[in-house]
DNA sequence: CGAGAAATTAACTCGTTAGATAAATACTGT
DNA sequence: ACAGTATTTATCTAACGAGTTAATTTCTCG
C-alpha cells in the first residue's frame, strides 16, 4: 500500500517527438508562411515544449528547411510509384495529369510551401543538396511516352518533355493554389466537387487535344452546368 | 543679411506622400508577404515617417488591402486596353497569351501579392467590394473570340472561356511565380531570355494546337538549345 | 500677417517572439 | 540500485515591431 506505483510525469519518445514536431511545423509553415509561422504554436500543436524544437531540429529556419525537404521527398516517392510505361500514350498522359491534380488536391500544404519558398527566391532550396539530388522521374517518363506516342501515330508532334511537365503542373497548380482568390473573383466555389471534376476534364482535354490533334467530348462540349454560368471574371 | 530666407525643414505633399507610401508598401508586401513585411521598412523606403502610414492610409492590413486593390486596378486597366475583336481568332488567342505572359513578367509583384493573398485564403479580398466589382473583360473577350473561331472554322471546338482563361493564366503564372524553385530543381535559369522565349512559344503552340487541331512549328520542333538539355527534373 | 488646420517629425509603449539557461525527470548499462 | 546521459519541462531575456502620443512645422485663408 505504501508501495504505490511510481507515476511518470512524462515519457521519452525522441523519434515520435521529432515526427510530431515536423508535422506540426508543416501545418504551421503552410498555413502562415515562413515569417508568419510561430514557433510557440508549432510546439503547442506538437504537444511539445518549445525547447524540443531546438533540441531535435534546430532553429526556425532549420525547421522550415527540413519540412520543405520532407515535402519534396514525399512527392518524389509517390511519383516513382506511377507506372506510365505500360499504358498507351494518351492514357499515360491522362494518368499523369490525374496524378498531379490529385496529389496537389490531397497535399495543399505542398503548394503553400512552394509558394513560400518562391517568395524567398528559393533561398533555402539552394542550400539543400538533399533536394537538388532528388530527381523527379516524370521528365524521363514524359519523354518516353511522347516518343512512343509519336512513333505509334497517337501524337502528331514531339514536344519538349520539360515544357510539357511544367505546363501540366501549372494547369493544376494555379487553379488549386489560387482557388481562394479565383473563387472570390468568379463569385463561386472552385473547390466544390463539380468544379473540380470540370477542371480536371478540361485539362486532360486541352493537353490531349494539343498532342493528338483530336478533340475529345469534354473539351468540345459546352456544359450547361459549371463555371460557364459565372460569365464575368478573371485572375 | 539678417533677413536670411527661411529654410524649410520639410514640405507638405500629401498626394505624393500617399503614392510613395503605397509604392513602397507594394514592394515590401510583394517581397516579404504580409507577415514578413515591416512597417518601418515601408516608411523608410517611402522616405516617410512611420506615423505617416497611419495618417494617410491606416494600419498594416489596411495598407496591404489598398496595395492589393491597386494591383487589381492596374491589371484590369491594361486588360481593357487589349483589343482582340478585330484580330482573327488564332491571332487573338496568341495576343492574349502574349499579353498575359508579359504582364506577369513586367509585374512580378502582382504574382507575389496574389500568392500572399491566397496564403491568407483571400481573407482580405473577400472584404473588398472594390475588387469584386472590377470585372475582367477577358472572359467575355475569350467567349467572343472562341465563338468567332468556331464559326470561321479556325477552331474545331467550343471551349469554356473561364477554363481557357484560367489555363492561360496558369501556364504563365506557374512558370514565373515558381521560377526560383524550378530553376534550382532543373539546375538552370528559367528567366534568361532564351528560356523565356522558348516558354512563350510552347504555351502559344500548346493552346493553339488544342484549339485549331493544327500543330505549329514551335510546338513540334524539338529545339537543340533550351530546356531539353536539362533532362532531369520536376516541380 | 496671424490663427487655425493639415501634415509631418520625434520619441515612447507595450505585447510578442525567437531563442537561451537551468533544473528536473526518465532511461540505460553496469 | 546507481551513476551517467538523454530527454523534457519551466522560466527567463533581449530584441523587435506595430501602433500611439505629443510636439513641431508648414500651409491656407480671412
Amino acid at each position: 500500500m505504501a508501495k504505490a506505483k511510481r507515476v511518470l510525469k512524462w515519457q521519452r519518445d525522441p523519434e515520435g517527438m521529432r515526427i510530431r514536431i515536423l508535422e506540426a511545423a508543416k501545418q504551421e509553415f503552410s498555413a502562415h508562411g515562413l515569417a508568419g509561422a510561430r514557433v510557440d504554436r508549432i510546439a503547442a500543436n506538437a504537444g511539445a515544449n518549445k525547447r524540443m524544437l531546438y533540441y531535435h531540429v534546430g532553429n526556425k529556419e532549420d525547421l522550415y528547411l527540413e519540412v520543405l525537404e520532407g515535402a519534396y521527398e514525399q512527392i518524389r516517392a509517390e511519383e516513382r510509384g506511377l507506372d506510365l510505361e505500360h499504358l498507351d500514350p494518351p492514357k499515360a498522359i491522362e494518368r499523369l495529369i490525374d496524378f498531379t491534380w490529385n496529389y496537389f488536391l490531397r497535399n495543399p500544404e505542398f503548394l503553400a510551401l512552394l509558394n513560400t519558398e518562391n517568395l524567398a527566391k528559393a533561398r533555402h532550396l539552394k542550400r539543400s543538396t538533399k533536394v537538388k539530388s532528388m530527381h523527379s522521374p516524370f521528365v524521363e517518363m514524359i519523354r518516353t511516352v511522347v516518343n512512343r506516342g509519336v512513333e505509334s501515330g497517337d501524337f502528331r508532334v514531339a514536344v519538349d518533355p520539360v515544357q510539357l511537365y511544367i505546363s501540366i503542373a501549372g494547369l493544376c497548380f494555379f487553379y488549386l493554389s489560387n482557388s481562394a482568390t479565383l473563387s472570390v473573383i468568379f463569385g463561386r466555389d472552385l473547390l466544390k466537387k463539380e468544379a473540380r471534376d470540370e477542371r480536371l476534364a478540361h485539362m486532360v482535354a486541352l493537353v490531349l487535344a494539343a498532342l493528338t490533334g483530336k478533340s475529345t467530348a469534354d473539351f468540345g462540349k459546352a456544359k450547361p452546368t459549371g463555371l460557364r454560368a459565372a460569365a464575368h471574371q478573371a485572375v
